[in-house]
RNA sequence: GCGUCGGUGCCCGAGUGGCCUAAGGGAGCGGCCUGCAAAGCCGUACAAUCGCGGGUUCAAAUCCCGCCCGGCGCUCCA
């Protein structure tokens, strides 16, 4: 059985599913008011390789990531720019969706957009009324008493006292609230502002509302898994929690969160220079080491993302290819996959998504494949190639498609055709011309092979 | 300041009481293979030690206490 780290309890626990072999997450998506970065990535990426390997293990998964597209930085941002609030957003939103792709991150199975869900935000406001939890200040909007749930703060690990003494040693409220923890659940509205009706006048939604409607309404209380950024834990998703608790919704059973991650050893969003955007990121260094690279760290560790560690990620890009290429020529036969390995992936992952262990076993698998293939054994070299595969598949990390070029493949042969009659002078000449065209030939027992480097 | 997570070789990182004489990857070095390369294989140095200091235990990188350093949170943030 999978266990995972549950912020909630604060330890590795079982995952028990709501509904047997059905596995449902919420997963939080960014607020679209500019180009994502490698944290994003990285955030996105770690829900996507949960939704792998549960479906691996046999789960049916369902997962839903919202966009917000509606908040005070996109505002703002759109005032500045003298564009409209959805003119921003939508541009964004579809940045931020290519470039997902492009790393290799499957689309979840339902993007929410909190403008969207107005209707059934304003329904779950209504139902905070019902239950005395939600209050209205006239001109502001209507609030949050968190003193409505019991153990508010359970996600920061903190009580509501605690809390209260942080809160109250910083800025002082403006509004009439009843407790500086209070929050707005709607906000009326302000001139210059994207407005929708609502039963307390026009406004927009407030804080953190739209994650409780959108994931209510897709996945169904009691949802198993909520996840997001570790920054998000507080007061994101323990305003969700007390929002959707005291609503009279079962909330998430079990919240994970993934760490952040520094780049050349600065914080994300504060450097500048450096590539910090996924975009620049994936110029850089393509998709998959950079892939592999967040993968061999794991998703609840503070990652660093240097280029030495980008370096290192290439490099191990390099031999799983290289290692695919050999197999390409190979006489390899059908097999089932290496169960010893599998199972050895299986318990890393079922550990807390241990990608880092897990990795370890597919260049393990490498390594032996290999020295099978220099052995002749093609049984077990087949073996290796069949599981490597599949266990690749899990992580994402799946080849690409494999380059063709007439022109290059015309060059290897007259390079062949020189080689056979022993003209080596001329052969290597040919090899240069295409090591300046960035192509690196190899040979092998089954003929020339070339890649682009 | 309070809370929380962490500090392992040149780099990235696994390991959470005995199988650690500390996995795996990258970079390094030597050998084999090759016309030469590339890829691959084999071997090998680098952690007498796991931030520092105490303690518990027959046994600690792993548990406890203190300290130092870093991430995140304390109503913008993946």
């Amino acid at each position: 059985m999978m266990q995972i780290f549950d912020t909630m309890q604060n330890r590795l626990v079982d995952l028990e599913t709501r509904d047997p072999n059905h596995v449902s997450i919420y997963a939080c998506g960014p607020t679209v008011y500019d180009v994502p970065h490698l944290g994003h990535a990285r955030t996105a990426l770690t829900y996507d390789l949960l939704k792998r390997f549960l479906m691996w293990s046999g789960y049916t998964v369902t997962l839903a990531s919202n966009i917000t597209d509606i908040d005070d930085k996109i505002i703002e941002r759109s005032a500045r720019e003298g564009i409209s609030e959805n003119e921003l957003s939508s541009t964004y939103t579809k940045i931020y969706i290519d470039q997902l792709r492009e790393f290799g991150v499957a689309d979840p199975d339902f993007r929410p957009l909190a403008t969207e869900y107005v209707e059934e935000m304003l329904a779950i406001i209504t139902q905070l009324f019902e239950q005395g939890a939600a209050y209205e200040i006239e001109g502001h909007g209507v609030y949050f008493d968190v003193d409505s749930l019991a153990d508010y703060g359970a996600l920061a690990g903190r009580t509501v006292n605690e809390l209260r003494e942080s809160a109250q040693a910083r800025v002082a409220s403006e509004e009439d609230k009843q407790d500086p923890l209070d929050f707005a659940l709607w906000k009326s509205a302000k001139p210059g502002e994207p407005t929708w009706d609502s039963p307390w006048g026009p406004g927009r939604p407030g804080w953190h509302i739209e994650c409780v409607a959108m994931s209510l309404h897709l996945l169904g209380d009691g949802f198993d898994i909520h996840g997001g950024g570790s920054d998000l834990a507080f007061p994101h998703h323990e305003n969700e929690r007390a929002e959707s608790e005291a609503s009279g919704h079962s909330f998430a059973r079990y919240w994970m969160h993934s760490a952040m991650l520094n780049v050349n050893g600065e914080k994300m969003g504060k450097s500048l220079g450096n590539f910090r955007t996924l975009g620049d990121a994936l110029a850089q260094y393509g998709p998959r080491p950079l892939r592999l690279a967040m993968l061999q760290a794991h998703y609840r560790s503070l990652m660093e993302l240097s280029d030495e560690t980008m370096k290192g990620a290439i490099g191990g890009i390099e031999r799983i290819d290289a290692f695919f290429r050999r197999m390409l020529g190979a006489d390899i036969q059908e097999t089932s996959i290496d169960t010893e390995a599998k199972d050895r992936f299986m318990s890393a992952m079922n550990n807390d998504l241990g990608s880092p262990d897990a990795i370890a076993v597919v260049f393990e698998t490498i390594n032996s494949g290999n020295a099978a293939l220099d052995d002749k054994n093609i049984k077990e070299a087949s073996m290796a190639l069949t599981t490597v595969s599949e266990l690749l598949e899990v992580l994402g990390l799946s080849k690409d498609t494999v380059d063709s070029d007439e022109e290059i493949d015309s060059l290897v042969s007259e390079r062949e055709a020189a080689r056979a009659s022993r003209d080596f002078a001329a052969a290597d000449r040919i090899r240069d011309i295409l090591k300046d065209r960035n192509i690196e030939i190899e040979d092998t027992p089954n003929g020339p092979l070339w890649r682009k480097i």
